[in-house]
RNA sequence: GGGGGAGUAGUUCAGUUGGUCAGAACGUCUGCCUGUCACGCAGAAGGCCGCGAGUUCGAGCCUCGUCUCUCCCGCCA
């Protein structure tokens, strides 16, 4: 029998309860997280949003003992009780609310529940489409509770320390016109203009650029995205970011305010002290270094390059790649010159995995090096490569030799798995770095054109302006472009903006987009630049990874409410799901099929 | 678009060379138990072995196809 709530009222929270209430009476409500049923006593455990804590049924009491004899887990109560001490011998270190308990005398069943289709318990975790599937009930699961309480604790700090720093928080829409960025459009079609369509935004790029043309002067807004490409764990097709624009900054001023941001984030929301200010690279420096434009800088095993070292090599693979304008750089895996065959063919594959055509190995010995490939190096080479990489007895070398491109990430992609594997780095340690100095452009050598690296609507460095008019030095400009990592993961993303009309239109033409063209895509953009708009820039980081990074959860799924799996579905709700023919036509579409 | 992994009670998993191979734990239900806390004890119910073909005297196991989830490559400024 289900009883009303009445005209009790909660007064605490479960989880809340401490000695310090003692003798008090309170009115508790919330999930029976488990029974234990002596017989004589019975032991709930209610759980709420706080946590949970013990309440003690004693079969003295009639009417609320009958209660507990009928609960079971996942039904909801209220319970009023006095709060009191656990005898020290009864006292359970393993729950915060362990020194008390909770003594009923009365209690209503407010909703019974069916066993669930899983289980909460974190030991016994479902596989993840079944979570998915009942999300709600995976959200009862205290780690996720505290991963979106974790992730409101950060939102919050942005806000906090924003609002502190004279931003205004503006909304930009949701509804806009489809823009020719990097990713492929969501789009929405209108059903007042037939053939027409609305676009989801990619990020309200455009539109806080126009803030600034308006005089806003320093814009952010916790802004949802968009963006139709297929997903991994760490790419959501809607994520949040935090989208920050300011007028009159220079690149050094944004980094500033990031990180003073960041470190207002860190400190409130796990109280780590981060250090500031971050690790400055350029982006060619992250290459060499690191293979990779966003580096895992919690442990070196840095790559070495080696291409002037074998320049002579009579080896076929490395005479390849150098002849090839190519590259020869390796990596030393410290210690691991023991690895078996079966090892180094584990790293051999990875490397095919990321494109790479092999992967060549020696192991270092007291007199030189053993296995692997070392048949096919002269003495000198030796010598050299043990100079150059400071390589130990006892270590394996890793090789890659092909493009430039190729090689880095083949060997960013070992270095990584060394880091994992070898426990280079202390999980709890976060590692920032700003990578800087991107290429503006990127040679298409299937289209035979130049192609801009980021977004089109960035500044080049003052340094590199006249290489504008210099189509051989196109590839030798830099952006004021910049990337916030940490701990291998793009963390966030920016750019001084292209403010000047006569720069702007120079970008274009050696995009070679036409008058029309351009005027049909973002007319609007283009006109506003030329009404006096103040030098800009802005940043903005990915709320879902920094909740991610900071929960220290393996996947962006684990730090968003209601995520979608990597076929971008909602288990859920089923959607995408069809829709009433009526709808369709409304629309002026017509489908090809209609798929049952 | 491509490659890897997974799919067996409600849940998590085991299942040997194709032949007692329909199994365990948790959960559920029943009974007992007044200091448990992942309570304990005794018992019971619970299965289209993802789906569809094929090979075979015989398939959870082998082959092919297919679906779903997942990880990666491509893609994602």
């Amino acid at each position: 029998m289900l009883d009303l709530i009445g005209n009790w009222k909660r007064t605490h929270y479960c989880g809340d309860i401490r000695t310090n209430h003692e003798n008090m009476e309170v009115t508790l409500m919330g999930w029976i997280h488990r029974r234990r049923d002596l017989g004589g006593l019975i032991f709930v455990d209610l759980r709420d949003v706080k946590g949970f804590v013990q309440c003690v049924f004693s079969p003295e009491l009639n009417q609320a003992y009958d209660k507990a004899k009928d609960v079971r887990n996942e039904y909801v109560i209220a319970i009023k009780g006095i709060v009191k001490k656990r005898d020290d011998k009864n006292i359970n270190n393993n729950m915060k609310t362990g020194e008390v308990e909770i003594h009923i005398t009365e209690a209503k069943l407010l909703n019974d529940s069916e066993p669930l289709p899983i289980q909460l318990n974190e030991n016994v975790l479902a596989e993840e489409d079944l979570r998915l599937t009942y999300r709600y009930l995976d959200l009862r699961r205290e780690k996720l509770q505290k991963n979106l309480i974790l992730r409101h604790e950060m939102v919050y700090a942005m806000r906090e320390f924003l609002y502190s720093q004279n931003f205004y928080e503006i909304e930009t829409p949701i509804l806009m016109k489809s823009t020719p960025e990097g990713a492929r459009d969501y789009l929405v079609p209108s059903r007042i203009h037939p053939g027409k369509f609305f676009a989801l935004p990619q990020s309200p790029q455009i539109y806080k650029q126009l803030l600034m043309i308006s005089g806003m002067d320093r814009y952010f807004q916790i802004a949802r995205c968009f963006r139709d490409e297929d997903l991994r764990a760490d790419r959501q097709p809607e994520f949040t970011q935090l989208d920050i624009e300011m007028s009159y900054v220079t690149q050094e001023e944004i980094f500033n305010l990031m990180e003073n941001l960041f470190a207002h984030i860190f400190k409130k929301t796990i109280n780590y002290v981060l250090p500031t200010p971050f690790v400055r690279l350029t982006w060619q420096e992250a290459m060499d270094r690191f293979g990779i434009d966003k580096p895992d800088l919690r442990f070196g095993m840095e790559l070495v390059n080696i291409t002037d070292l074998l320049i002579n090599s009579e080896f076929q693979v490395f005479k390849t790649a150098i002849d090839l304008q190519g590259s020869i750089r390796c990596i030393v895996a410290p210690g691991c010159g023991h690895y078996s065959r079966k090892q180094t063919d584990e790293l051999i594959s990875i490397a095919k995995h990321l494109g790479g055509k092999g992967l060549a190995f020696v192991k270092v010995t007291d007199i030189g090096f053993d296995g692997g490939i070392t048949k096919f190096l002269n003495e000198n080479e030796i010598l050299a490569i043990i100079k150059k990489t400071q390589a130990k007895p006892n270590d394996l070398i890793l090789f890659a030799s092909d493009s430039d491109k190729l090689v880095w990430k083949v060997l960013a992609g070992i270095r990584n798995h060394f880091g994992k594997e070898l426990k280079l780095y202390n999980e709890n340690d976060y590692a920032m770095c700003w990578i800087t100095d991107f290429p503006l452009f990127d040679y298409n050598e299937d289209d035979n054109r130049w192609e801009p690296a980021h977004h089109m609507f960035t500044l080049p460095k003052d340094e590199h302006l006249e290489y504008l008019d210099q189509p051989e030095n196109y590839g030798k400009i830099h952006g004021q472009l910049y990337d916030m990592v940490c701990n291998g993961l793009e963390l966030s993303s920016g750019s001084i903006r292209c403010h000047r009309w006569d720069i702007q239109k120079k970008i274009f033409d050696i995009l070679g987009f036409s008058e029309e063209e351009l005027d049909e895509k973002f007319g609007f953009f283009l006109n506003a630049l030329k009404y006096g708009t103040p030098p800009h820039g802005g940043i903005a980081p990915g709320v879902d990874r920094l909740a991610m990074i900071l929960s220290h959860a393996e996947s962006l799924r684990d730090v968003i409410a209601f995520p979608k799996t990597l076929k971008a579905v909602d288990l859920m709700s089923q959607a995408p799901a069809h829709v009433q023919e009526k709808q369709v036509n409304e629309l002026h579409i017509t489908l090809n099929k209609i798929e049952k």
